[in-house]
DNA sequence: TTTAAATTCATACTTTGGTATGAATGGTTT
DNA sequence: AAACCATTCATACCAAAGTATGAATTTAAA
């Protein structure tokens, strides 16, 4: 499903793309039969491709990182399932917070790097701290390391 | 500080603007006397401009990522190369407030183990937070302990 | 002795963290 | 189909954390 996503995120793109370059054709047929100076265009494309290339970046660097997290997580997750006994029942969205809490993220940031919004990340912290009996996210991170939930 | 710091990032974009535009010029140049294709030089153009459009992205993003914590935690432990081999700097009380501080502890918790009040702690760790480079507790914690203050 | 740093505390303020409650959705299991 | 769980989000409220400013005291250094 996160896959059907990031090809979601990978067609929208394409498409964006091959609009613009349409776009940018058919600018260039004017510009040369209206004769206005290169100059023009080339800095409209210098523009639209740097508006292209900002969109890119904050597009691409929310949804396939947090695919990374995952993966990593979930693989984290999956070690300590087959060598130690449980996780104490953490669920896999509770451990994504868990581990970008132990870099020592604010909600604000944890619920931007997951995309989700700061109540949903407020409510996996609360569930994972009483899942792992402490009161406050500095205990967490402390009770889950030495429980070698994280690294 | 934070708006030095936004002015160093402006004046560097500035700088890398500046020095891509006398590139693209000359570029121009060596274009028209070999009577290359303009689409080469548009090409070129669009990718550059893609690629500042991702830089200036990231570099100017709102939200703190991954790489801006690594980068911030490879910057720090330079310094701390560079400038001591002790700590920072560090004063004995803000030690103190430190190393509490890593047992999960909360500012009033500390307050009560030193004997001392709750502003008092929060003037100590403001401090340290300044001398460590770090904007929240769990961030002091990790950072000292990378940087073997406390252990 | 003046200077500077360390420690302490206060006050006020803003931001962040945490709890409680409820609810909607989608997928899985029985 | 019904029950359950994970995930998401909202709202409201309270507690804790953090910032800014200022100030008093002590101690050590210049």
């Amino acid at each position: 499903m996160k896959k059907f996503i990031f090809n979601k995120e990978i067609i929208l793109m394409s498409v964006s793309l091959s609009l613009l370059l349409i776009f940018l054709n058919t600018l260039q047929y004017r510009v040369m039969l209206f004769d206005y100076p290169m100059e023009i265009f080339i800095g409209v494309v210098a523009v639209l491709f740097m508006l292209l290339g900002i969109w890119m970046a904050n597009k691409l660097s929310l949804k396939p990182n947090l695919q990374n997290v995952e993966s990593v997580n979930s693989n984290l997750q999956a070690d300590s399932n087959f060598e130690s006994t449980d996780t104490l029942g953490l669920t896999q969205r509770e451990m994504d917070v868990l581990n970008l809490m132990a870099l020592g993220m604010s909600n604000h940031e944890i619920a931007d790097k997951l995309c989700v919004s700061i109540p949903t990340v407020k409510s996996h912290s609360s569930n994972l701290y009483e899942k792992l009996g402490v009161k406050r996210r500095t205990q967490a991170v402390i009770q889950a390391k030495s429980l070698k939930i994280i690294p």
